[in-house]
DNA sequence: GTTCATCCTTAACAGCGTTAGATTCTAATG
DNA sequence: CATTAGAATCTAACGCTGTTAAGGATGAAC
């Protein structure tokens, strides 16, 4: 049993439990072995949870990587949806990046990667740097809510609606069948603006 | 000792012992109160937590609603400053959003309020809807990530760089720079992103 | 054959959210 | 004025959590 045994089975098991019923010991169960073992390998459980995110973001920044000649800022089209579909791969995936500390150095070396890429490809370091940034920042924020809400009753518009007055809020009655229905197509019409942004950028 | 009570109390003691340290018995204490009261106005702790997070959004909302007529998507900017302002007041402001239920009815009629003027400015409702929930992605995801790295000294740029090899990795060394300060500009940078994209959609 | 580091165990701690049941206080009712 | 009803809080406790301390098993190195 070494570290990444224990992370890759943490994330195994976050999809059962969610995130609030990742116990110390549910995982240690998981991996026959008791709670304290686990201070072996990890100082604490968020360090434990550190590297789970780490390592999904590792996943998908090493599974996303440009390997030929991209375009500026094309590929962060490609970067966001990746990292959506990563994120979504796990129950609570992005609420697990929520708090967590990222910090690996097969992370940088993925980065670097993505850095020569795109300034290879015109763009300026500012922009090789910032313009993720602002696309991973969009895709944590957009799909903690698509987690929290997707499959909870309570943003079922129809339920929603009866709780709304019609005559006093009918666009804000309306909004729900925008909001918590076709998180696809709302997901990539936020995406393509800020791809746009960046494109016709000053 | 009511509900909005309790609310403030929670949210000015977030500040003294942030999201981790802030239990019920915490709470009680600042009110006189021993911990089970609290359950005589809140089902949950989460319960409770849902309503901070309300809070604090419905502050900005009812704060940022355009009174006059506004322009569009013009008035996202103002929007996506204005939730950052509200986020960054609070210690693990934005982290308090992630897995918190927003239920407010309160929250609703601003919402209205928005959605009136920015069809009103010409807005179809579907870019009414998606376009200040874009913002609130970007701005969610922005400032969950400035809180957790703002002040801590492991993403110190010097410290940091110790870390990284200079040969291997000099672009993800010059990124930290770019990263780890100048908050302000750089997600002026990303929110400028959005608004231009949409304000050029096809 | 002893030593030493590695890896895991048992036992326990303080603190957490939460519940059950008794208790106090307030206001209205007869 | 005495009684009742309900609202608001208390005490006590439960099961669970992350975490620590101290010790035992295992296997490689001298």
């Amino acid at each position: 049993m070494d570290r990444p045994t224990v992370v890759r089975t943490a994330l195994k098991l976050l999809d059962e439990t969610g995130l609030d019923g990742l116990t110390l010991r549910r995982i240690a169960t998981e991996l026959d072995v008791k709670a304290p073992a686990l201070y072996w390998h990890f100082a604490s459980k968020q360090a434990l949870l550190d590297e789970m995110a780490t390592t999904v973001l590792a996943d998908a920044v090493a599974e996303l990587a440009p390997t030929g000649p991209v375009t500026w800022p094309g590929w962060l089209a490609t970067y966001g949806r990746g990292l959506r579909r990563m994120l979504l791969r796990y129950r609570d995936g992005a609420r697990m990046f929520s708090g967590t500390h990222l910090n690996d150095d097969t992370l940088y070396a993925s980065m670097e990667g993505v850095l020569r890429a795109l300034t290879e490809a015109g763009a300026p370091l500012r922009d090789a740097v910032w313009g993720p940034m602002a696309v991973y920042s969009y895709v944590i924020g957009f799909v903690i809510e698509e987690q929290a809400t997707a499959g909870d009753e309570r943003y079922d518009p129809q339920v929603r609606n009866q709780r709304l007055d019609e005559d006093a809020l009918p666009l804000a009655r309306a909004a729900g069948g925008l909001l918590f229905t076709g998180y696809e197509e709302r997901f990539e019409y936020g995406l393509a603006a800020i791809v746009r942004g960046l494109k016709t950028a000053p």
